[in-house]
RNA sequence: GGCCCCAUCGUCUAGCGGCCUAGGACGCUGCCCUCUCAAGGCAGAGAUCACGGGUUCGAAUCCCGUUGGGGCCA
């Protein structure tokens, strides 16, 4: 049975490495119609907070990465311990600080064998250790001071009131291999790794021991996580071992570098998940480009519906090698995903970009909002592409008018201008129905009328009608717009032309 | 510093000993279509497969080393 699981730590938004591991999770689960399993390591008690929590559900719940087991998404939790979160799944609780008591256990038991020892040394002392190990040149770890203290010094100790951390007694002999299904046999000395902490002074385990038990407890079967794990991987493993467990499969995916090539990270743009939301970007094409990162078909085929995801994706086609996240392609790709979607939808996925009285000012948005759909590459480019629909006020940029006026023969004057604007008003006021394809024919018979090439006569009144060069399809623009409106800003820009000139 | 991971066009990648004079996609350039911009179609530039040694009749593909990048210890 597989089980995988995702398991971030509340500190922060889920970012866009998170949002990957969480995403091939999700994908290897669904592909080999195995449970996917969400828990939230809250062990940090200082940084953990429910703010992240909701920030993490919500950013997974937006990408469409449902969870078979884990916290229930509705409203938000009330403490950073996930208490009034409720859960779905028999492995709950699935925040590891409702799971201390399972902790416990296991850490009396690993001490009780003599496979863990308490630690006196203060963080000061150890940081010491550390920078004379590293000036020696010698592997910078724990000297193991603490590990073979006399029962007296223990009380000692104790009775001086110091306090104590626990620390898992790495063999000390021997090597410890991964079997890494992404990166084939990790071999690491056990005499280099150090005796990790795997209890607090506070009593709260450290990430390193929760998730081994919570690993155990909830039977996942393959652990698929950032590489970042990899070097804990081993000492991890020999707690497995020391327990009498026996440890799951192991996949550690590459890392998501800057165009730098350095980790992602705010200065290289955008890296919490939200962000794309409000940039824009649609889940599903988040979610296809995500997908592409670390992983690829044979084919190298890029554009896949969710259903050929689950049906495609494996570990074993996996990229060892850290990928580049392009900020390009993402936006090929989203505007690829804007195509597809059906008018309604689009629609839809726009109203939180578009001013908030659209729908009143124009009754006919959705229309609107189609006539450009093949150019947005981000949904927040609906509003900037639109906004002369929404408003009489857009201003006349002359510098684009003139530009016009320099590579159009018969439009030397502004008074060629005028004559075309006044011809257009009267062809337009008889228009009866005021369509498309009236429009256009009424308009192609201007230029033949007057014996001008098609663009010239479009082209300025494009400019006339929207203030713009580039837009919709004029004909569209015109007919979308209404003639009422359309007269009126006819009338506008001839008005505007003879105040300029009078200046 | 120690340990670990990685290395094919600018980027994501295909390739798993001969099919590779290295394929696809993004981006870039040009052409076509066309009322503009897009979209779409076509064409093109772009990689001595990081470098150096082996192994082999034959290596991008296997082995070793070097360099570079990244991660963990922090």
């Amino acid at each position: 049975m597989i089980r995988v699981r995702f398991a971030p730590s509340p500190t922060g938004f889920l970012h866009v490495g998170g949002a990957r591991t969480a995403l091939f999770n999700w994908l290897f689960a669904r592909h080999h119609k195995g449970t996917f399993v969400l828990r939230i390591e809250d062990t940090d008690e200082v940084r953990s907070t429910h703010e992240s929590v909701d920030a993490i559900l919500g950013s997974m719940a937006w990408l469409g990465l449902d969870w078979d087991e884990g916290p229930i998404l509705e409203g938000s939790g009330v403490g950073s311990d996930g208490s009034g979160w409720k859960s779905k799944g028999n492995y709950g609780p699935y925040f590891q600080m409702q799971r201390l008591e399972h902790y416990k256990k296991y850490l009396r038991q690993l001490e009780d064998a003599g496979r863990a020892y308490r630690c006196y040394c203060t963080p000061e002392e150890v940081e010491m250790m550390r920078v004379q190990a590293q000036l020696e040149k010698r592997p910078p770890k724990y000297d193991g001071r603490c590990r073979e203290l006399t029962e007296k010094e223990r009380r000692d100790k104790e009775g001086a009131g110091r306090k104590w951390t626990l620390r898992f007694k790495m063999p000390q002999e021997e090597k410890t291999v991964i079997h890494d299904l992404i990166r084939g046999e990790v071999h690491f000395e056990n005499i280099l790794q150090q005796d990790l902490i795997i209890q607090k002074t506070s009593g709260v385990p450290t990430y390193n021991f929760a998730c081994v038990v919570d690993d155990h407890q909830m039977e996942i079967s393959h652990v698929i996580r950032a590489e970042e794990h990899l070097s804990n991987t081993p000492a991890q493993v020999c707690m497995y071992a020391a327990l009498g467990w026996t440890p799951p499969q192991f996949a550690h995916l590459s890392m998501i570098l800057g165009a730098d090539g350095t980790k992602l990270s705010k200065r290289h743009g955008a890296t919490s998940v939200l962000e794309y939301k409000n940039q824009g970007y649609l889940p599903q094409a988040m979610r296809n480009y995500l997908a592409l990162l670390g992983w690829a078909t044979e084919t190298s085929q890029d554009i896949f519906e969710v259903q050929e995801l689950f049906d495609k994706f494996d570990l074993d086609r996996c990229q060892k090698n850290p990928a580049t996240f392009d900020f390009a392609k993402l936006d090929w790709m989203n505007g690829m995903y804007i195509r597809k979607l059906s008018q309604a939808d689009l629609v839809e996925a726009s109203k939180p970009f578009l001013p908030k009285d659209a729908a009143q000012q124009t009754p006919n948005l959705s229309e609107l909002v189609v006539l450009e759909q093949e150019k947005y590459r981000v949904l927040s480019d609906v509003p900037k592409m639109l906004d002369f629909f929404f408003t009489e006020e857009f201003v006349y940029h002359w510098d684009d008018l003139n530009g016009l006026m320099v590579k159009s023969p018969h439009l030397k004057t502004h008074e060629a201008l005028e004559r075309l604007i006044e011809f257009t008003e009267s062809k337009f006021f008889k228009l009866e129905p005021f369509v498309e394809t009236q429009i256009e024919a009424a308009l192609r018979e201007i230029a033949k009328d007057l014996g001008w090439k098609t663009a010239e006569v479009f082209h300025p009144l494009r400019f006339a009608v929207s203030g713009r060069l580039q837009g919709p399809s004029l004909f569209h623009m015109a007919a979308a717009l209404g003639k009422g409106r359309v007269v009126l800003r006819l009338a506008r820009l001839k008005k505007s032309i003879k105040e300029s000139a009078a200046k």
